[in-house]
RNA sequence: GCACCUGUAGCUCAGGGGAUAGAGCAACGGUUUCCGGUACCGUGUGGCGGGGGUUCGAAUCCCUCCAGGUGCGCCA
């Protein structure tokens, strides 16, 4: 389906050329002054200089040309020399219908769809999910829901932390507290239990205890490095256990990220990496494009046009080990091998830009990557709390992502309960969703890039843009919706309605609103952008509500223009049920 | 020290070079013969950290200064 901008762009643009002048001017915009008109085009000032001719007089010929067209209830020329247009009430209506029909609401699917790997989550075996997860978790989920719905194939990999010293310091601990496990006995060839022998709860005691005591005791350290490089070399007992905090913790970081809503379609692990870390290394080398420095590999990854120093790229350790950049570079080439993307995203703290950059650099000039393939940093700022320094509980810990989502929830299930009465079972599972939306919507609000308070009371609000009135304007929608259907008796068929042309200014304003779902899906799609879509529908919504105060839907009494408003509403509930979705949350069917 | 990011109304935030810079919250006032008043309407507030510049036009681009944050090879 092609965009109102696009279409009336051309109109103005073939205005501009039956005129004499270039048809690129004929660009339109939507207005920004919408009191005076709807859309504007400002191709006469940036025509003037080119023509030499005062603006206002071109902007004058466009009107001239434009005017008597169908597509345009006013075309004027104002001041300097802008062209302002205002749609006719027919072709809003015929645009509208035509959104109806398409299962996509408008938004055009890529013509050229690319494979995009998401890499989102950040979450690390044996640690669990605190409130510093959420953004990577929320926004990724995000960017991979709009690049999915715009056509692309999207894969979302968690990207797992399972390697490194963490492991030794936690096989470390355990074999200080049950030195007597098989694990741990080097003429042990049976097979080891099935049963970890461990709960999720204590591997989460055993990890921050044991990186404590690392950070303390010397000997400790260097027996969980040793422990680390054993497990590295595949030594039996250490790499069952291995597998033990895998699994239980994997079962439990699934049962987190499903509370979210955040579902990944691979579970890849920094050890899947490993073993190309040898190959990498070597051809590294043998291409000659790293070198020695300080008894450490390097590659070089400084360009002329830096106005800062760039540190190069360190692929080994000089101990020889591999780090960090190694892993994601290795990272990069299985992706490469396996799914070929045309595009890797990172979804992480912003504050590990400079090794990213470093990482791309490298992966370019080393020819890991195609010329073309987009490697793309999105780093996310801080969620702080009211005080503005990062979120902590009142005790001033680390708070759990569970807790949070818990906290909210209980809030929520308490404003349920308290406004009317609930059936306290549908309540619960009401306030998870509306509790969700309040997390997630306070957070894709805000540039991601930026850092940002979380305010409780502010996010669970019903009122102001938040996700609850998003989702109480969505209710309330399917709320008329029911009572139309239920009054036609037999199940109507919504989709046979026909939206007729607007005949209030909240109505038209209504309906221009619902042909911008399409272009701010792609902005935000295009500038990986979630808080453009927050802010368009929270737009619609208000357009929405504004519109339902005034007019009486179930009760007007010409059956057309009564099933022209039931299209209408049904319009908005598609479209910010999409919109929220892509957001990565979901509307209950009462509040 | 060097680099990057941020600085918009009392607070929290939007603002893809263009016309009087916008929302929400908070404050005050109003709206119910009707479909959810957890809604809607209205009132006041800043000239976009300061200063220069480019442009017909700058919160948006460039330079500089100030303030805050972050990062600067053997952590991840």
């Amino acid at each position: 389906m092609q965009q109102v901008l696009d279409l009336i762009g051309s109109y103005v643009g073939e205005a501009f050329e039956t005129a004499g002048y270039d048809r690129t001017l004929g660009k339109v915009t939507v207005s920004n002054r919408p009191d005076l008109c709807e859309y504007q085009c400002n191709g006469a000032m940036a025509g003037a200089k080119l023509y030499h001719k005062a603006p206002i007089a071109i902007a004058e010929e466009l009107v001239e040309i434009l005017e008597g067209g169908d597509a345009f209830e006013m075309v004027s020329a104002v001041r300097p020399g802008f062209i302002n247009l205002r749609l006719s009430p027919q072709f809003l209506a015929d645009y509208l219908n035509e959104e109806r029909k398409d299962e996509r609401l408008g938004v055009p699917a890529a013509e050229h769809p690319r494979t995009v790997i998401v890499d989102y989550g950040g979450a690390n075996v044996a640690k669990p999910l605190h409130v510093g997860h959420l953004r990577s978790a929320v926004i990724g989920e995000s960017i991979k829901r709009i690049s999915r719905f715009l056509g692309n194939q999207v894969l979302g990999d968690v990207h797992l932390g399972d390697w490194g010293l963490q492991m030794g310091l936690i096989i470390t601990e355990l074999r200080h507290r049950s030195p007597d496990l098989p694990y741990f006995d080097d003429a042990f060839t049976g097979s080891y239990p099935e049963e970890a022998p461990f709960t999720i709860s204590e591997l989460e005691e055993i990890y921050p205890f044991a990186s404590k005591k690392s950070k303390e005791d010397e000997s400790y350290k260097a027996e969980a490095l040793e422990a680390t490089h054993q497990l590295q070399m595949g030594k039996r007992g250490y790499y069952a256990l291995w597998q033990h905090i895998l699994n239980v913790s994997v079962k439990d970081l699934k049962k987190n990220y499903d509370s979210l809503s955040v579902t990944f379609d691979l579970w890849k692990k920094e050890s899947d990496a490993q073993p190309y870390i040898p190959d990498l290394v070597s051809y590294l080398k043998d291409k000659g494009y790293a070198r020695y420095d300080q008894g450490a590999l390097v590659v070089d990854v400084e360009e002329e046009t830096d106005s800062k120093k760039i540190p190069p790229c360190m692929i080994l350790k000089s101990d020889g080990a591999s780090l960090y950049n190694t892993t994601d570079l290795a990272t990069i080439i299985m992706r490469m091998e396996n799914w070929q993307p045309d595009d890797i995203i990172y979804v992480v703290d912003k504050r590990q830009e400079l090794y990213f950059t470093q990482v791309f650099r490298c992966a370019r000039k080393t020819k890991l990557v195609k010329e073309d393939t987009g490697l793309y940093f999105l780093g996310f700022g801080t969620m702080n709390g009211k005080d503005g320094k990062p979120f902590k509980t009142r005790e001033g810990g680390v708070m759990r992502l569970e807790n949070l989502i818990a906290d909210i929830g209980e809030e929520m299930y308490r404003k349920i309960m308290e406004n009317h009465e609930a059936d306290p079972e549908e309540a619960r599972e009401t306030a998870r969703l509306v509790a969700l939306s309040a997390i997630k919507y306070g957070d894709l609000s805000n540039q991601a890039s930026k850092d940002y308070i979380f305010d409780v009371d502010k996010f669970t609000s019903f009122e102001g843009n938040t996700g609850p009135y998003i989702l109480y304007t969505i209710v309330r929608i399917k709320s008329i919706l029911r009572r139309y259907l239920g009054e036609a008796g037999d199940a109507k068929d919504l989709s046979s309605l026909t939206i007729l042309p607007p005949l209030s200014d909240a109505e038209k304003a209504l309906g221009l609103a619902l042909t911008r779902f399409a272009p701010a899906v792609l902005s935000a799609g295009a500038d990986r952008a979630p808080h453009r879509i927050c802010n368009y529908i929270y737009e619609l919504a208000n357009e929405f509500n504004r519109f339902y105060h005034e007019t009486p839907i179930l009760t007007e009494n010409q059956p057309a223009q009564r099933d022209s408003y039931i299209a209408l509403i049904d319009l908005t509930k598609r479209i910010l049920e999409c919109g929220i979705d892509l957001l990565g949350f979901e509307a209950p069917e009462r509040m």
